[in-house]
DNA sequence: TTGAAAGCGCTAACAA
DNA sequence: TTGTTAGCGCTTTCAA
């Protein structure tokens, strides 16, 4: 194959040794400019750039890895839903992998099983990323892999064994809590929780949030409601809980499933918020909009991202160094219209003005 | 630098010549095997499969890639945001280029602007993608750009000259037509249209839908009111339109869009679908849990990128051959309770009855 | 059906 | 500050 014919018959792409042919430098110094490496003086750097410039030159990446052994590239195992709170995540890993100056591989697993995560992490492996990024995985059991490159588990424990591991949190666990706690201050003598998957790592946090709140103010702790994070789901669970009476306030572990939710709790003939208060759970703005405006804490997905890259990024180039030091992202509480006091305390006090 | 001895203290990873050695063959037959080419014995086959799996062997894709010009790899364009609509695109797209065995690469550009598209392209190039997918790109004027790979354009038209351009689209002008139809086959004189920034390619498809639809009535076209797709600015539109009276019907681009704006025509005094009816755009199935319930437009963002995936896939492989014929995605109107017919004809239908 | 030799375009180590 | 040399791990000839 003629060098750079690969596709139609344009010319062939320029490579390094055209541009140091060009300069008048050797093939190094071209390499040096391009790597902003010391040791170049300013006019055979101007020279370089002029003649690449002139050539329209482009770095072969896939030389430069083969060569250097490293690839500049993070690979993410995302989840294949298109839900709000994934999706926030992916775009803000995305934000700070670039600003990091390395580019980004995504493989998604459809189902979050296993089997899934370990092919995925496989596959980034073979297009040789220099780290790897799971994200919100759902994990059954420990999945054994063999990994020699760091790994950032976000929102989530390791899930599997590597020499290297980061992870960095949204905090579920104390937004949870904070939401629990806003429904108990406003009298309600406990909440109910809609959970999602069990097998997800971001339920299980937001279930212990939900029971911490609940522990610490000595309230009774009801069963579990578990959704699919669908507002199919949160309708469905609502059908269940508007026949109990006693529900007067419930914690849903998305927004979505929270608008499922008070969707069914009202056809049911139960207002809300006055019968039943609703917390959501990620921060979508646009249920500001809907009526009643839901109550609901935010996730710090970009700060979440951006501090889990950030300590990829520190395992990738510094191995040997420790890690710098995390801090917890803020805990956020929108407050709007889902929430009220429970209908106990709103009668006293309408007999004490009455 | 030993070979494999990049990260930390473990064993050199095994190259493909350690895999030949253990199997008794040459490097050239495991490259065969590797690639599923043919004149392979199965016993030789059969051998390398399993010193492979020994030796716990991985392809290394850049020296694969720097070797046959071709990389097995994909690069997607896409919008920095988490909206419904771009994420659902995305996990089409990473779900088609899975299953065509290619590898996916992200670049985001968070403001979608000319130079933006230009620097997130050129990246992909020097990445060594096969081919590139320009979702949704917002272009004002022309960018020129030498590209040697085929691109895909998803709903939009060409932004800059390739040699290989393919385009694919979610059928945005003929949803928004059949929105706007419902509008006026239920009785109204004319349809509002709540756009997106004017800068944007899907902006402009759903513009012309409605404009189509307009024209082919008769009906007389209102000025346009313009948003940025957020629930925000829907809300902002709506506090405009609450203001006239005329208004009965208003088709909003995007489903987000439409929730702020019935939110700000309620706080207006304007009951939706009573004295307006609103249609959304996209499909997102949590606005069927809200107060009314959303009409809206399902936006076919599976079959779009499976759709245009192939078709790069396609230009990719056969560079030569013809593309394959292609077909419109399907329209698909959701009929919900946000819109209903003019005050006029219920006030009529009343005075029949009574 | 198989193998030997020659690169792909770049960077690393060393020498100048 | 610069250049020379020798690979990186794979695929591609082309010959056996």
């Amino acid at each position: 194959m003629t060098p750079g014919m690969g596709r139609g018959a344009g010319p062939a792409a320029p490579r390094s040794a055209d541009v140091a042919q060009l300069a008048g430098v050797s093939r190094k110094t071209v390499s040096r400019v391009l790597n902003n490496e010391p040791y170049v003086s300013a006019e055979a750097r101007r020279r370089v750039l002029a003649a690449a410039d002139e050539l329209g030159y482009r770095l072969n990446h896939a030389a430069r890895a083969l060569a250097s052994g490293r690839n500049r590239s993070i690979g993410v195992v995302a989840l294949g839903t298109a839900g709000y709170g994934t999706a926030s995540l992916l775009v803000g890993i995305e934000q700070a992998v670039r600003d990091a100056g390395y580019a980004l591989r995504v493989v998604n697993t459809p189902d979050g099983d296993p089997e899934g995560i370990t092919g995925a992490v496989e596959s980034l492996l073979e297009q040789g990323v220099d780290g790897v990024v799971v994200s919100e995985p759902i994990v059954e059991g420990e999945v054994s892999l063999r990994v020699d490159v760091p790994v950032l588990f976000l929102g989530a424990p390791p899930a599997f064994s590597a020499d290297r591991t980061v992870t960095a949190s949204v905090g579920a666990c104390a937004l949870a809590r904070a939401a629990t706690e806003h429904l108990l201050d406003l009298g309600h003598a406990t909440v109910h929780h809609l959970a999602g998957p069990r097998r997800w790592y971001a339920s299980k946090d937001r279930i212990a949030g939900w029971r911490a709140a609940l522990a610490a103010r000595g309230a009774h702790e009801p069963p579990l409601v578990e959704g699919d994070w669908s507002a199919d789901s949160g309708y469905a669970a609502g059908l269940e809980l508007a026949s109990d009476s006693s529900v007067t306030a419930v914690f849903a572990a998305g927004d979505e499933m929270a608008i499922g939710l008070i969707h069914a709790l009202r056809e049911a003939g139960r207002r809300v918020p006055e019968d039943v208060s609703v917390v959501g759970f990620d921060g979508n703005p646009v249920f500001a909009y809907v009526s009643p405006p839901l109550t609901t804490v935010r996730q710090p997905f970009d700060a979440a991202s951006r501090e889990g890259i950030r300590l990829l990024v520190h395992a990738i180039e510094k191995p040997d160094a420790e890690l710098p030091p995390t801090s917890d992202p803020p805990v956020e509480l929108v407050v709007r219209g889902s929430t009220a006091p429970p209908p106990s305390l709103q009668d006293q006090r309408h007999l004490q003005i009455t």
